[in-house]
DNA sequence: AGATAATCGAGACGGTACGTCGGGTCTTTAA
DNA sequence: TTAAAGACCCGACGTACCGTCTCGATTATCT
């Protein structure tokens, strides 16, 4: 071991990824998704309004549901932080706020429900998503709600699943096109978390 | 002559439509719909094995989705029907619990859920989901809430949109593959309508 | 054929082809070899050229070389008729002129060259033209030759390959670009047939 | 795989052309040709049979027909040379001889059919392959003809222009998939050349 | 009893997008 | 400077469905 060896090296030539052309596609396909709904999101259209070959987009992403995800992940990360200092049921309250925000308001938000949509059409797409994105985000919240329960701030009656009955109450409300108020958002955080606060 | 009839009755001689056909078509898109997944109920997939010509669906039905949507508003009627008898908590508790069972085994449900989705990429889809389906049944929903409020056997903190918060809690679950047991439903009902009833 | 049968005939039903796509896209075909070359001779522009889908193309043509096929025999057929009545020499120094200006200048013969040509590069293509092509031509081209020496018209050296040679040497005047005088031909005519006459 | 890499590694003194890298390709283009016939013949496939990358067939050769035109040029001048020493009609009947065995049997003849075939696809081809090839080649054997005549060896109708007669005859028949045996080599000189033998 | 008219299966048609392949150019790393 | 590697833009490939449109045959109703 240690020694001035030289590794088997992987020497890796040639030119590498073009990042310009990555967040070409990575935003075309967010406007196309904004602009003009799924719908009208084809790699063909994308390709076209990010001024790259289908060739690019086809051997960076295995479909388009990957792009879309990508965008997603980076921005949901990025706009909607899920709290970790303090357990308390304020705290949670203000992500349900932003949650309803996000999906509601925030273009990625419209991601999000796009890939929820997609997931029903397509097990390959569901798969995906819950692994990439649903997945994960369902540990951290439960976990932010589990030490919620631990300091004594909330008592939901349905336990760490409570997340799931927001969560899923917001969504609906959003796939329906209805509105998430905050009234709305602060009544359905009392009745489901048990919170002590008013 | 004359007189006795007003109207400029255009007659209709010919053949009417063919019963037959219209059910093979429905059923043919229900099966597709639940062997193969949204992705392989195309016009012509549904054509094929419904053993009809292209031109007898866009003939009856403007497009794919009116096809499910004529499926899922006969098969929820049938059997999810909304109680209008008693306005008990216990009712209310049996429909939900109808409900998720629905949404996540039955094949109609299936159906409903897809819908949901393509409503998400085809804002005409949308429109019709509502008007014909989801406007139509939360309304009786919200009905049947108010009248059990009215009675005084549930007292929910969100008013009638608690109706909402609990199809939305179900609908994501089965959104997102996973299961709606009695237990849940319960302790939603019990969190959300303010129950006398255990 | 022969046989007066009667079986009862497929119907048949639905839309029959459509000749003008048809001749659209054998002109087209055409037209686009004569302009830029067999190099852009692509089935995506025929079927612009035509204004035609290029689903129409692949589902009557299995390949561009079959249209090219078509329109060659076609014209072939019209424009280079294969002297039957009189197996005299100068019946047949009459069509091997008619040869060499239908292979230099008449665009159905820059069709022959093209599919020569093609033939080399693809075995599918080489099988095709013989069977559809030049084994019937050659047949009639040697029946011409063996009624003429039958006649005691001509006494070729090389006896009914004698057609052989003659085409040969006039189409690869062709191929490498050059003329093919009648002087030229009638030389050759006189030295490959063992013509009688001056 | 073709390439002797017997010798020293790497000529790593300014940087000139790798001979290796230049033998690889050709020979590649070669064996795809024989093995798979041009269809199969992209610049792609020799860059990976050759091992070598795409840049240094493009650094070098500016089409796929020029890499195939040195073969040939090569090839041809080794393995059929134009006899310069006795004008008589024995050896220009040896050089036909030795031509078809060439064009039907050579690989290298496989690839002189091939140019001409592409030649009637791009007239850059077309160009290329009379300059350095075709062009050159008949200069000589059509000296190689005129001292024959002027010999009294032999005494054409056609003049010098037999040569192209006699070639095209077996060209054609080559390009058409016939066989060339002896016999008719010999008929075609005898009709064409006029000659004093045989 | 026709004549009329709407239905049906079949399938051709002009299109759009699919995912793949190869073309020819350019950039990166190494020798 | 040359070479291997490979990303890039481009355009054609052959296929699947789209929604529209005839076609010929089959009912059912209305004179």
């Amino acid at each position: 071991m240690s020694v001035a060896n030289s590794q088997p090296r992987r020497t890796r030539s040639g030119s590498r990824r073009d990042e310009a052309a990555r967040l070409a596609v990575l935003h075309a396909a967010d406007d196309l998704l904004a602009e003009h709904g799924f719908g009208a999101l084809t790699v063909e259209a994308i390709a076209r309004r990010a001024g790259v070959a289908k060739q690019t987009i086809y051997r960076w992403w295995p479909s388009k549901v990957e792009i879309l995800l990508d965008t997603l992940i980076e921005d949901s990360g990025k706009r909607l932080p899920i709290p970790t200092d303090k357990p308390t049921a304020e705290g949670i309250r203000g992500y349900m706020r932003a949650f309803a925000r996000f999906v509601t308001r925030d273009p990625a938000g419209k991601v999000l429900l796009a890939l929820i949509a997609e997931a029903q059409h397509d097990p390959a797409t569901a798969k995906l998503l819950h692994e990439r994105h649903l997945g994960p985000r369902r540990e951290q919240e439960r976990d932010m709600l589990a030490r919620a329960i631990d300091a004594g701030a909330i008592s939901p009656g349905l336990g760490a699943d409570a997340i799931d009955a927001l969560v899923g109450a917001i969504v609906y409300r959003a796939l329906t096109g209805s509105s998430v108020p905050y009234r709305l958002v602060d009544a359905l955080c009392d009745d489901l978390l048990g919170a002590r606060t008013g």
